[in-house]
RNA sequence: GCGCCCGUAGCUCAGCUGGAUAGAGCGGCGGCCUUCUAAGCCGCGGGUCAUAGGUUCGAAUCCUAUCGGGCGCACCA
């Protein structure tokens, strides 16, 4: 990165004037007339040298060595703003490294190191996902991606709630619509899950173990159906993922806190560490200590856990199973749940070792209404249903282009254009029309290559604005993971693309043959490929961080 | 009542740790098809950045207050 050249010589500089060490900040101007980069840094130490800005800058100005950087001019504006250009060949060389690196380009090793666990979904095992988790779904994975791509090891993994009172539920509802089924006058139970689901759920019962189960006692058909309920949601949850392109390192159970005695080791430590004190029958943890409005109980004047004790014995766990952080992405109404977790662990030792991603509501529109995810005949209710109308791209794509922390509407109608519309579409679409091009030229992409090519022929404006944008998709990965926010790839996908669908479009033989890709000439042509081909690389790569296709071609409905 | 998120163009949203005339997509209006796929492209119009103060050379961005929307405030999970 020629930046990166340039950054240091400016800190070099800097902190000599300055006698100390400054840092020193590159940003890419919005307005192209300000350079390539451009940095403060002069207005910054004014106040700090008691000299104008533009005095500073001069100083700094003159001591820089151009072409060490690949500079071709420097130039101050207006409050004292260095505004930076590099030489074309700069970006040349950079168009010949991204084709080099191919698949890797856009891959950093700023987290090499880090191991990292990004917890997601975590859905209960009563019930098929709906839309709000496949939001969290595509945002948990893109996140996971995103941390890959910048070197760290990371792991996805999948909380089980597979004990607690929501499966007592669980097994009730289940086995009242299997009595029902056989013509028994039984009542679903207070709080206990009322959807369609069940009904079939308890027609597989039947088929499977009816008799079995007749025969069994009360006891044991509770327990028989209680694990074949949980068994059977959460395979169908992990199905439904699977086909989202979601997959799990490892979907780590709550029994299994409970069947490694976690919950006793947790509480033993805490204990020792002064940190717990009984009042009124219960047991409460001092999570006001760390910044919490009020300490929390951990366990029940009943002697039974409340929901937050295994989930603080889970989480000690992740850091004993070696892991330098953990994110969680967790719905909005789990917010409220954040100072009592953070708390608790810092009571453990583990004040930064929790990060938590809220990820806020979806609401559907169709046709200018809003879609309400209840379950009514026709209507969207669940992540599957969603996805199998609009496809997976689609889904991903508009859950992950939104900020997670603002709520989102999700516009079907949008989701549904077959056309350029529809952003996902637009980015697909320009890196269709990059494979087109090879084809056409009847050239592998390998045969693009920027060693048998002079790049220096690529002199139109548009050619070289392109180039500077592929190259800024490395410095996108990075920030995008450092914000965990995968929207910030998303943006720059769709800027990306429609800078490529303009060229692709200005150079339509139709139009401006002096343009086209596939030109007369010869050398100009095999430079163009090149441009071409780290387009598609630029595209694919993007698109497959984020999970998504990158299409080879559009299919094409034939128009009426 | 307290806490968290949000309030930017008609609609949906970007705006990176304050920076140079506030951006995109959709919708609207006007052009452009014997195509490297027009499912498109080019251009135009459109904003008191909720409001009021404050900090700063400089605020959509930071601070305070107010108004509006969402969510959460259990010995539920």
């Amino acid at each position: 990165m020629p930046s990166e050249r340039l950054k240091e010589q400016i800190e070099a500089i800097v902190s000599e004037l300055a006698g100390t060490e400054v840092p020193v900040r590159l940003e890419r101007p919005r307005n192209p007339e300000h350079g390539d980069v451009a940095t403060n840094v002069a207005m910054v130490l004014a106040g700090r040298l008691g000299r104008p800005p533009r005095e500073v800058a001069e100083a700094i100005v003159e001591r820089l060595d151009r072409s060490q950087a690949g500079l071709a001019s420097v130039e101050i504006a207006g409050p004292g703003f260095i505004n930076f250009r590099f030489a074309e060949s700069v970006f040349q060389s950079q168009l010949a490294s991204i084709v080099e690196a191919d698949r890797a380009f856009g891959r950093s090793s700023s987290g090499a190191g880090r191991r990292v666990m990004v917890e997601f979904v975590s859905a209960n095992p009563t019930g098929p996902l709906h839309v709000a988790h496949g939001r969290g779904a595509a945002i948990g994975d893109a996140i996971a991606s995103l941390l890959e791509w910048t070197g760290h090891e990371v792991a996805r993994e999948f909380y089980i709630n597979d004990a607690g009172v929501q499966i007592d539920r669980l097994a009730e509802s289940l086995e009242v619509r299997w009595r029902q089924r056989q013509g028994e006058a039984a009542e679903l139970p207070e709080g206990g899950y009322m959807g369609e689901y069940l009904v079939d759920l308890a027609a597989e019962v039947e088929a499977e173990a009816g008799d079995k189960l007749r025969a069994m006692d009360p006891g044991a058909r509770r327990q028989w159906l209680r694990d074949w309920g949980v068994r059977r949601l959460r395979s169908e949850q992990e199905e439904d993922l699977r086909v989202f392109r979601v997959v799990f390192d490892e979907w780590y159970p709550e029994t299994r806190i409970y069947a490694e005695n976690r919950i006793q080791d947790t509480l033993r430590e805490l204990g020792e560490r002064g940190l717990t004190y009984e009042a009124d029958g219960a047991l409460w943890l001092r999570t006001t200590t760390f910044g919490d409005d009020k300490d929390r109980v951990l366990v029940k004047g009943d002697g039974t856990y409340t929901y937050f004790t295994p989930d603080i014995a889970y989480h000690r766990e992740k850091a004993r199973r070696g892991f330098d952080l953990a994110i969680d992405v967790w719905g909005a109404d789990h917010h409220g749940y954040v100072p009592r977790m953070k708390a608790a662990l810092a009571a453990l030792g583990l004040p930064d070792f929790l990060e938590v991603v809220i990820v806020q509501i979806v609401r559907v529109m169709r046709g200018g209404k809003e879609v309400r995810l209840s379950k009514r005949a026709g209507e969207i209710v669940t992540l599957r249903d969603l996805f199998e109308e609009t496809g997976v791209d689609v889904a991903r794509y508009f859950f992950l282009m939104r900020s997670a922390e603002a709520q989102m509407v999700f516009d079907l109608d949008l989701a549904l254009d077959h056309s350029e519309k529809n952003p996902v579409y637009k980015v697909q679409y320009a890196h269709a029309r990059m494979k087109s091009i090879l084809r056409k030229a009847g050239v592998e992409p390998e045969e693009a290559d920027p060693r048998t090519a002079d790049l220096g022929l690529l002199t139109d404006p548009m050619e070289q604005a392109l180039i500077k944008q592929l190259a800024l998709f490395p410095e996108v990965v990075e920030r995008a993971a450092d914000a965990r926010a995968p929207h910030m790839v998303c943006e720059y996908l769709e800027a990306t693309a429609g800078m490529v669908n303009s060229w692709y479009h200005a150079g339509n033989p139709s139009r401006n043959p002096a343009l086209a890709v596939l030109t007369e000439d010869e050398a100009l042509r095999r430079a163009r490929l090149v441009l071409t081909r780290g387009v598609s690389i630029v595209l694919r790569n993007g698109l497959e961080l984020l999970g998504l296709t990158a299409p080879e071609r559009m299919e094409r409905e034939d128009a009426e």
